[in-house]
DNA sequence: CCCTATGATAAATTTCCCTTACCACTCTGA
DNA sequence: TCAGAGTGGTAAGGGAAATTTATCATAGGG
């Protein structure tokens, strides 16, 4: 069985110590005189000794010269956690995991990242990308806070927050005959070498469908995919985010007939709330890809 | 601004957390199931940030994974802290230092002090020995919390609790004229080789005070008084408790004429308080030889 | 010697915590 | 499918605890 030792009578006795006087403490405390002289008498009466000689003013008898460091190290402990869990709750520090799928990963995380630590010096982030698969596993896994991908189909234990469209176009080289045109239907990719990849399954259930039994290749390493275009080796089908600028020679043609596109959002389990950082992050993604872009 | 995270909560915390629900921690607790939904809310909007998830059955938020094992840790020192003043005040432990007066120290204090720790066995005794003016120095520099000796006059600055009277006797070899005698009175000294030490001052103010002027020889170490008593080369007057009886060739024997006494007693400084070990050993020491030795 | 400082005390008041009573929801087993 | 027991949340009232107001006794300083 052991008293309890509330802080605030703690607070009191150290102020009538640091300012020499129950008035001077009750002034610095804002607090009436007689509140501190009941309260540190209730705390000498759970504790069964006094800690302040009677008769004399503001006088530690020997048990309280004991008490008092170690009451200063207990409020010290106390004080340094409730600023800490507060900084904490202010998003002012903490730390959190995403998933993201590459083309996100690669051409929009680094302005948003570098906006992001600059806004929330204390956050700190790990960002690990990989296919929508695998983003998917990985939030629900907990692995991860967050994660930015587009779903295949609803998840029950998943929240969804839709951030934009991504249309889905037809990558060739420069030389290739379709590289001239404006836009394309899947009727004129029947004749093409057509390379499979990760993002190929967006196709499926769309006009376009019939267009993914005609892979010969499928290639889902990005690097692999580009290398094999560049060399002149088919076409393939990415949405726009994915395809890599950095290389000249690819083009990308949008595709008018079907339209498809790929719905990129913010992923995260249904049941668990989020960690001030990781929420920190979601209104921060919100609100920088969700209205403009 | 730092909020007052009181304890108590934050046990709520714990509790559901370690019972796996509010029903199940409030029957461990002693409340109702409200007391613990609405405490803990509190504390949640102090901290402004969640720790138990809403809809789902106390589980806890990142947030709240983060808090619990550092509330863990606040509250597990609050309560060694608790523990150990309560176990203080109630003198299962603690420190103390005394200064003693030699006779007291080396005749009555081994028994005293062996009961004493037997009794209080966390408690650590500091005895320091000398003469009356050193005890009396210690205690108002409060060098030690409590001294075991008499007084010469009343003191200002000191509380004096007498224990006992020690009477003044005359020590001489066995083979001197007065060792046969039972009682002596001042005037069958008037002949002797009177050997003054340190409490020969006792006799002052008394009618044996003209035999102050007689001393030949003054020796304030109680080896060497004793050592030259054992060579017949005087007598001296001593009070009983500190004729060192071990010595089988000298003999005590009772002033009758004038009745002389030291009292011996407790003495603390009168305007600080002892602390709960030192109250102990005064309680102690009342007990054991206030009544009867 | 008055005046102001100290802290202690008593009663009134406010504040906060807890309980009782009730609701909404989910899961389980008949 | 539906009753029943489990979960936790909400609202209103009571009562204890903390705080204030008012007062007192005492001690030190001009």
């Amino acid at each position: 069985m052991v008293a309890e030792l509330k802080i605030t009578p703690l607070r009191y006795v150290l102020a009538v110590v640091d300012h020499g006087g129950f008035h001077a403490a009750s002034r610095y405390l804002h607090r009436t005189q007689p509140a501190l002289s009941m309260a540190i008498r209730e705390l000498e009466n759970r504790l069964g000794e006094a800690l302040f000689e009677k008769g004399a003013k503001a006088t530690l008898t020997p048990y309280g010269s004991y008490c008092v460091p170690r009451f200063r190290e207990l409020i010290n402990q106390h004080d340094r956690l409730s600023r800490e869990l507060q900084a904490r709750a202010a998003k002012e520090a903490g730390q959190l995991d995403m998933a993201v799928v590459p083309s996100v990963a690669s051409r929009l995380m680094p302005k948003l990242l570098s906006e992001f630590v600059s806004r929330y010096p204390g956050i700190k982030v790990g960002l690990h990308d990989g296919n929508a698969d695998f983003v998917r596993e990985q939030v629900i896994s907990g692995q991860v806070d967050i994660g930015i991908t587009s779903l295949w189909g609803l998840e029950e234990e998943l929240l969804f927050h839709p951030l934009f469209h991504d249309e889905v176009g037809v990558v060739c080289r420069d030389d290739h005959p379709l590289a001239e045109r404006q836009t394309l239907t899947w009727q004129a990719l029947e004749t093409e070498s057509l390379i499979g990849n990760g993002t190929s399954r967006l196709l499926q259930g769309t006009a376009a469908k019939s267009l993914l039994e005609m892979h010969a290749l499928y290639i889902s390493n990005m690097i692999s995919l580009t290398a094999t275009l560049v060399a002149g080796m088919g076409v393939t089908t990415l949405p726009r985010l994915a395809f890599p600028q950095e290389y000249e020679r690819l083009r990308f043609i949008e595709l008018a007939e079907p339209r498809v596109s790929r719905e990129v959002g913010l992923i995260r389990r249904k049941g668990a709330s989020l960690s001030p950082a990781a929420q920190a992050m979601e209104s921060f993604i919100i609100e920088s890809l969700g209205a403009g872009q």
